[in-house]
RNA sequence: GGAGAAGUGGCUGAGUGGUCGAAAGCGCUCCCCUGCUAAGGGAGUAUGGGUCAAAAGCCCAUCGAGGGUUCGAAUCCCUCCUUCUCCGCCA
């Protein structure tokens, strides 16, 4: 959510920082609420300053043994004009809350313009693109010649995007999922946590997935609003909802490993084939919580902790700045990274490192207590995959193929393989 | 799932219709005092919102959440949530 007061004094701002991400600004809505309130909100408190003070004064003269008949009488009006003043103000406060809530973020200074993903700006590469002497299978090929994956299968349990990985396979990217925590653990300085896999309303209101983006979840029946996490952004991020933090325990940084769920309305014939896009994916999740003044730097850190897993692993890849028209709704800026994919002869995103500033954490009322200051300040919040497990494991397949069909394990995967150096059908 | 108890400020905890944004204690901050330490004395110490260019000031809201009763609710009533105890079931 974006600053109420910014936008009251200083629109233009806004307008300007959202038209770069092709948002129009509904201004003459907005102002015609925001007018509404501020009359309607003066006339309601007056009218309770002027009710609390008959009461006191009711109190007083019981108390002094006076006769209260005529005081009563008094104040008989009082109640209905309160009572319709404050159904004004909840309908014109509700309208504008709605407005505010699907407003996306302000774009940090730095994002590129852009209309739409092609004007995305790669600033990095690393590693080099595999030569293959033979012509590269894709990793459904690869895992099928092996006998390790089952479509079918999922098919039939559930339906189309699930998917059943079988014995190297399934462990392969346990693997991967366990080799990623104990980096982001062991040297990143990540807290592990486990989460809920289930979230409220309000959590997904807070960061952001709501109300806009409903129809992207799998609701749960039943009367809760209880959702399945598209990502474990959502339960880290909302660890800290409503909180005011003690300044010796800022900096957060936590990581989780969850499956996440994504029922992909609208995403109908884009990547059908294979593993990429599924309903049900594993992610291994980088979620820091820092103050306002340290967010730029914890991003680069953070993109850096994702980039660190996909070095390690040997995988090349490269780093996209979004720009202004791609940049996700709540981000004011993303790092995507993009592995290498030899099948698709192209760069996939495998991860998305975002900072939030305090748009998130403003629906949150996320704080942490300034020690300066004494006084509480919203906490920016930032996010990035470190890495989604179910498109690295496609990444291992496709880039460590070899002639024979066998897949060769990324050395820092082999311990948490029993040592084993490559995939190969028995 | 059944029965019961409880949710108050950073913490402990008092408060059953008005003078309660809330006693007291602890903690914290500042000041004073004692040669150091310990102890002691004084003052301060919630959050959000509105008004305002801003600050001060003033005003409004908040005692788990949401409704209700009342001129007036931390206090009475209803619903929900959470925690605890006992019983049942259970990985």
């Amino acid at each position: 959510m974006l600053d109420p007061k910014l936008l009251r004094t200083d629109i233009d701002t806004v307008i300007t920082s959202l038209a770069r991400r092709n948002f129009s600004f509904p201004r003459d809505e907005y102002l015609q609420l925001e007018e509404t309130r501020k009359t309607v909100q003066i006339r309601a408190e007056e009218l309770r300053q002027e009710r609390n003070s008959r009461s006191k004064g009711i109190g007083n003269a019981k108390a002094a043994g006076e006769d209260i008949q005529p005081l009563l009488a008094q104040v008989e009006s009082l109640g209905d004009e309160l009572e319709a003043a404050n159904a004004e103000l909840n309908e014109v406060q509700a309208k504008l809350n709605n407005l505010l809530l699907g407003l996306p973020n302000l774009l940090d200074k730095s994002v590129p313009d852009g209309a739409d993903e092609s004007a995305n700006v790669a600033i990095r590469h690393w590693g080099d693109i595999p030569a293959f002497d033979f012509s590269p299978l894709d990793h459904v090929d690869l895992a099928n010649n092996l006998g390790l994956l089952d479509m079918n299968g999922a098919a039939k349990i559930t339906g189309a995007r699930f998917s059943v990985l079988k014995g190297g396979l399934a462990r392969l990217q346990r693997a991967l999922i366990q080799f990623m925590l104990d980096m982001h653990t062991q040297e990143h300085g990540y807290q592990e946590i486990y989460a809920p896999y289930i979230v409220n309303e309000e959590s997904l209101l807070g960061t952001g997935q709501l109300p806009k983006f409903a129809d992207d979840l799998f609701a749960l029946k039943g009367e809760q609003g209880f959702a399945l996490i598209p990502t474990a952004e959502v339960p880290l991020t909302n660890l800290v909802r409503d909180e005011i933090i003690a300044s010796e325990d800022m900096p957060l940084h936590f990581v989780a490993h969850t499956p996440c769920f994504r029922s992909e309305a609208g995403s109908h014939g884009k990547d059908t084939r294979g593993l990429i896009r599924q309903h049900q994916f594993e992610k291994v999740e980088l979620v820091q919580i820092v103050a306002a003044n340290a967010s730029s730097e914890a991003h680069e850190a953070l993109t850096a902790h994702a980039e660190n897993i996909l070095q390690t692993l040997e995988l090349p890849y490269r780093v996209v700045t979004l720009c202004s028209g791609d940049t996700g709704f709540g981000a004011a800026k993303t790092y995507d990274l993009e592995v290498w994919l030899p099948a698709q002869n192209t760069f996939r995103e495998i991860s998305s490192c975002s900072n939030f500033h305090d748009f998130q954490s403003r629906r949150m009322k996320a704080r942490w207590r300034n020690p300066d200051t004494g006084k509480p300040e919203l906490v920016h919040t930032l996010n990035g995959s470190g890495v989604a497990a179910g498109r690295a494991l496609v990444a291992v397949l496709e880039n460590g193929q070899q002639a024979d069909g066998s897949i060769r394990i990324p050395a820092a995967l082999q311990p948490y393989m029993g040592g084993l150096t490559q995939l190969q059908s028995k």
